[in-house]
DNA sequence: GTAAACCGTAAATGGTGTTAACGTAGGTGT
DNA sequence: ACACCTACGTTAACACCATTTACGGTTTAC
């Protein structure tokens, strides 16, 4: 919790800060490009005067991005809110559906989040990045799924160096509390599942895909049922298929 | 091959048209990003005049695009002819690992041909993809691997309905010609593969991966060789892992 | 009450794609 | 050889964009 030193200042403060951000949002939503101009103009200033508040386009783009993936994810946990909390399989399909799905509505929004150039800026959007929701909550799903059915994981002495510090001490979204570290090796099959699932859907939206594919959903429910038994689902996928199916037909 | 009514204004016509491609190239080969007026002052003109060549920026970007990946492809074919013509598992790895430390000596360029919405502006991009040269010819060494130790593939009529469309009358860049109808399941492994190689290195490139995994390659040498059992490859694992790992090395 | 910090403004700089109007050279038809 | 017309380049202008500067007013703090 953060303390609130409430100067009535600070709070006008956070007030029109907040509504930068909610009015990027809103324009996005409106299918117009973020820009300063666009959003000061919204809000009734000039551009220059959100120098007060951001140091930079980009960093209001980092910003947006940050909050849109926070929404993004409120509707993967949401879909996955449909079923039972012990059907911990059936979860993550309909997250990662949602995930596709919401790609799809919301491609800029999507190009936002997950197409952005990170590697070049180094140290502030790297940690906002480390913040991302969505990818914590993809972390938690699998993690849910292993501590049900105890799918084998590598053990992290035989994964290679560079590996075994990356799910030591991760520098990208993942919930690795809760998570001891003799079974760190959990978080590489995560990496292995989040590769293919952005993999799919990065395809899928960037049109480097046959168009009857992306209508179908074909490739990706394949690349979900392909993945599913690294995660010892392998008994589960008629019934995760027809989950999966179910939720694209909307 | 174009006939050519070479009628002397037609050959300056496409002299300058090459020299705009050639421009832009060299242009973003310096760092600097391609718009129009920077390609039009390397060239001694000014902005307008290249809209007599080319319709708007978007066309512009699409022919570079086209160039780059054609250019592009050439250096994945070279890569793999430091092997034998029989050692095709070998040769498709070592094309796979070039593609993926292009795509990290170029991002720019990398963004400009795979990470470029083509959704929406619909029919001449897509032709473009369609003859876009580096799906051919991961296509091409697929298919030589397929022949050479003949790996399961699905029977066209075991695909979803889209599916089936998608191999027997592809949308995307693929060598069907020379695949009998039949064996048009080996498009959809390759799909498959596309998809994870495309993953992995979109990943990377964006930043959106544990930088120490980037930099030691540990989760895309894990991604090719997870995958290599699917074209029959699983009694060379090792091999292939080392020369993946060598190229790397460079 | 006065000084300082804060928050907005207008003006200006240098960049972008794109359109319109205009001139001028090159090739074409008679 | 002359007229014509088309293609190709120009300049000027429009509408955007991010960003910096200098300035004025308001709110807070002492």
């Amino acid at each position: 919790m953060t303390v609130e030193p409430t100067t009535r200042r600070e709070r006008q403060r956070e007030a029109t800060y907040a509504e930068i951000v909610s009015t990027s949002i809103a324009l996005l939503r409106d299918g117009e490009d973020l820009s300063l101009r666009a959003v000061a103009q919204r809000m009734g200033m000039t551009a220059p005067a959100l120098y007060r508040y951001v140091a930079s386009y980009q960093e209001l783009v980092d910003l947006v991005a940050y909050e849109v993936d926070r929404a993004a994810t409120e509707r993967f946990r949401a879909a996955a809110d449909t079923l039972p909390e012990d059907d911990v399989a059936g979860r993550l399909c309909l997250s990662a559906t949602a995930f596709r799905q919401w790609a799809h509505e919301s491609p800029r929004e999507f190009g936002l989040v997950f197409a952005n150039p990170i590697a070049d800026t180094s140290c502030a959007r790297r940690e906002m990045l480390t913040l991302s929701s969505s990818g914590h909550l993809f972390t938690d799903q699998m993690k849910a799924i292993w501590e049900s059915n105890g799918f084998p994981i590598p053990a992290v002495e035989d994964l290679p160096p560079a590996a075994r510090e990356a799910v030591l001490d991760p520098l990208i979204p993942a919930e690795s509390e809760g998570v001891a570290e003799a079974d760190r090796g959990l978080l590489w099959v995560y990496m292995q599942g989040w590769t293919q699932l952005y993999g799919i859907v990065t395809l899928e939206v960037f049109g480097h895909m046959d168009p009857r594919l992306v209508e179908s959903g074909d490739l990706f429910v394949d690349t979900i049922l392909r993945f599913a038994p690294r995660m010892g689902l392998e008994h589960d996928l008629d019934r995760l298929e027809a989950l999966i199916r179910d939720q694209l037909a909307d």
